[in-house]
DNA sequence: CAATAAAATGAACTACGATTCATATTATTG
DNA sequence: CAATAATATGAATCGTAGTTCATTTTATTG
């Protein structure tokens, strides 16, 4: 006779499932995509790799939901900066999801390098397309509504909004690569400071 | 007694090397890095596999010259746009620059994606780095040429110029993914256009 | 042409990491 | 507690691709 699937068991494979996430970002934290092998999460949740598969099907599959996790709060913040409860300028707007985007990629460097620029198989590779897409989204309806408003010149705001990932990723990760940002605060400031600037001055009139 | 070294014998070297060489990037050009295996390499040049290894120690070193080999011209092209022989402004010599990063880019589609953002091991993504920061080098020569002659706006030119580099390639690799470009000579054309305009009011007072 | 240096061959070896599965452990039901 | 469902284990398997090397082929010298 088979059990009842509710109680224990399903709260139970739920926190196997999400102790395994976890482990999986804290490697991917530390030390990359590289290093996510099923055998390093196994030893890090402390499980036999063959349990690994009793939640993940395939390391594909584990892989996209390490993505999905690490990014969905990430970009959802930067929405929010974006199209807040009280009204302010597209600039003003613009300026703040630059911000958010850029000092929270700073201060989980690792992570946000592992996301956006790290080397990792093609099937990743599909969902972080997606993912730079999602921020390109954001910024692209920000852009068309300031261009509405007035605010900003006349542009195709899909490609403003790519042009604004890419500006953001590559002056981040780029000139640190996967070593340590080490820097300091008025140095990130600086750097931050200089990224809106280019943007902003590359989408107002 | 052993052979004299020079005559044939060097030209014969020199020429399997370069037939290895233009394999490895017809190879990469059709199917990206992925498909630069030893095994499909030796196949292309019609050699067998160990036969690779006369002449080139490891993969990793097969891929870096693969790497500069697909790279040089590139960036001496984009080098030449920016500082031509007869003299223009900074902004005319940044326009021509970009155009010139673009088309080729975009001609050379494949090759393109494969050389900026095809997921690689880490070995060359070392090399990945000096090339797009020797395009960033480029940007920033201008950039700084810009200001000082009160072309551009005062800023951080090395920021400016990775934040151009970051927009060229995410604007063009980015929304068309390793597909086919399959765009109209005009949509190519537009698409420059609006990356030359964000770029130039980026920059400019 | 004989002797031998150089180059080419490709099967075998190696390394690594994903995946499987027979077995063992743990949990639930009556 | 006995029966058995669910889960966990980890050694073994599989697949892939880089690398090696004993052997063969080709080229050069005298």
């Amino acid at each position: 006779m088979s059990y009842r699937p509710t109680d224990k068991t399903e709260a139970r494979k739920k926190s196997q499932h999400a102790l395994l996430l976890s482990s999986a970002i804290k490697i991917v934290s530390v030390r990359g995509f590289q290093a996510l092998t099923i055998g390093a999460l196994a030893e890090e949740a402390d499980v036999a790799t063959g349990t690994v598969y009793k939640y993940f099907d395939s390391k594909a599959i584990l892989c996209s939901e390490v993505f999905r996790l690490g990014t969905e709060k990430e970009v959802q913040q930067v929405q929010l900066a974006a199209f807040p409860e009280n009204s302010m300028s597209c600039e003003q707007r613009l300026t703040n999801a630059i911000a958010i985007f850029a000092e929270r990629a700073i201060a989980g460097y690792r992570l946000a390098y592992a996301l956006t620029s790290e080397s990792v198989d093609p099937i990743i590779e599909i969902e972080r397309r997606i993912y730079r897409q999602s921020y390109a989204d954001i910024f692209e309806t920000l852009i068309a509504e300031g261009i509405e408003q007035n605010e900003f010149r006349p542009q195709d705001a899909r490609i403003s909004a790519s042009a604004m990932v890419g500006t953001i990723t590559e002056t981040l990760i780029g000139p640190v690569g996967p070593s340590t940002p080490s820097s300091t605060e008025s140095q990130k400031n600086k750097l931050i400071k200089s990224i809106q600037q280019f943007c902003l001055h590359a989408v107002m009139k």
